[in-house]
DNA sequence: ACTCCAATTGAAAGATTTTTTCATCTACAA
DNA sequence: TTGTAGATGAAAAAATCTTTCAATTGGAGT
C-alpha cells in the first residue's frame, strides 16, 4: 500500500471527484504490485472485489489516465501509467521485460503530430529474448 | 487485390508451406484494403468467409509476422505488418491516424536490448486530435 | 489432366469473457 | 449524524472466442 505512485494515483482519483472506495483502492494496489499484469493476475491479488467492479475500476482508471492498458499478446495487460518505461516482448516465449531508457526522439516527436496534441506514447520492442536464442 | 504488400504477403504464406486458399486470400485482401481495422470491419469485407476461418487466418498471419495486431482501444485491430508506420490515437474521440516519420532513435534502440534481439517495434502516440481541441 | 491426401473449412456446440440490470449499500459533504 | 449521489455485486444476458468433427479442397506427384 505504500509507494509514491500508488499515492499519486489515489490523489488523482479523488481529485477527479471519484470516491476512493476500498474496492477501487484494492484494485489500484493490485495493479501497483506488479508490472504489465493480466486481468487474471490482478483479480487474484484482490479476490474480495467483485469481477464487475474490477472491470469498472479498470475502465475508470484507464479513462483517467491513471492506468495504461497494453497489448503485448495473450490479452490485455495493465500497469500504472505513472512510470514511463517500455517493453521487450519475446515473440517465441511471450515473456516481457521492461527497460527505462526511452529511445524516442522527443524533439521529432513533437513535430510529428502537426496539430495533434501529443500527451503520451507507448513503445514496444518485439524480438527474441536471450533464453530463446 | 493488387498491391505489392498484398503480393509479398501471399508469397510469404506460400513460402512457409501454407495453402493459399480463397478464404485466406480474401481475409488478406480485406486487411490490405485498410489500415488498423477492427475484426468487425475485416469480416464485413469478406462476408463469404466463415468466422472461424477469419480467426484462424488472423492467428496464422500474425504468427507468421505477415499481419500486426494492435491495441489502440476498443478491442484488437489488424493491419499488414509490411508497412512501417505509427499511430496517433485521440483519447477523446478514439480516432486513429497514421504517420510515417519514425521518431525512434534506431541507434540507441539496438543498444537498449542488451542480449535481446530486437526485430520490430511499435509506437503509438496518445493525445488529442485537432477536431477535439 | 487426374488422383490422392494432408491441410483446410464451416456449422454447431461449448467455453470464456465482458456488459447490463437493478436492488442494495456506502463514502463523504453538509 | 444524515442524506444522497455515486458505487457495488449477484444474476442474467450478450458478445466474443475456441473446439469439434465431418465434409471439402489445394496442389504435389504422376
Amino acid at each position: 500500500m505504500s509507494g509514491l505512485r500508488y499515492e499519486a494515483a489515489v490523489g488523482k482519483l479523488r481529485g477527479c471527484g471519484y470516491k476512493a472506495t476500498p474496492q477501487r483502492l484494492a484494485v489500484l494496489a493490485a495493479i501497483s504490485a506488479g508490472q504489465h499484469q493480466r486481468l487474471e493476475e490482478i483479480r487474484a491479488r484482490c479476490p474480495e472485489v467483485g469481477m464487475v467492479t474490477v472491470y469498472r475500476a479498470l475502465d475508470l482508471f484507464t479513462g483517467l489516465g491513471i492506468v495504461r492498458r497494453l497489448d503485448l499478446g495473450q490479452g490485455p495487460r495493465y500497469e500504472l501509467a505513472e512510470d514511463h518505461h517500455h517493453h521487450l516482448v519475446c515473440e517465441d516465449c511471450g515473456s516481457v521485460k521492461e527497460f527505462e531508457r526511452c529511445p524516442v526522439d522527443l524533439q521529432s516527436l513533437s513535430r510529428v503530430g502537426g496539430d495533434f496534441e501529443v500527451r503520451a506514447h507507448s513503445l514496444e520492442l518485439y524480438g527474441r529474448c536471450s533464453d530463446c536464442r
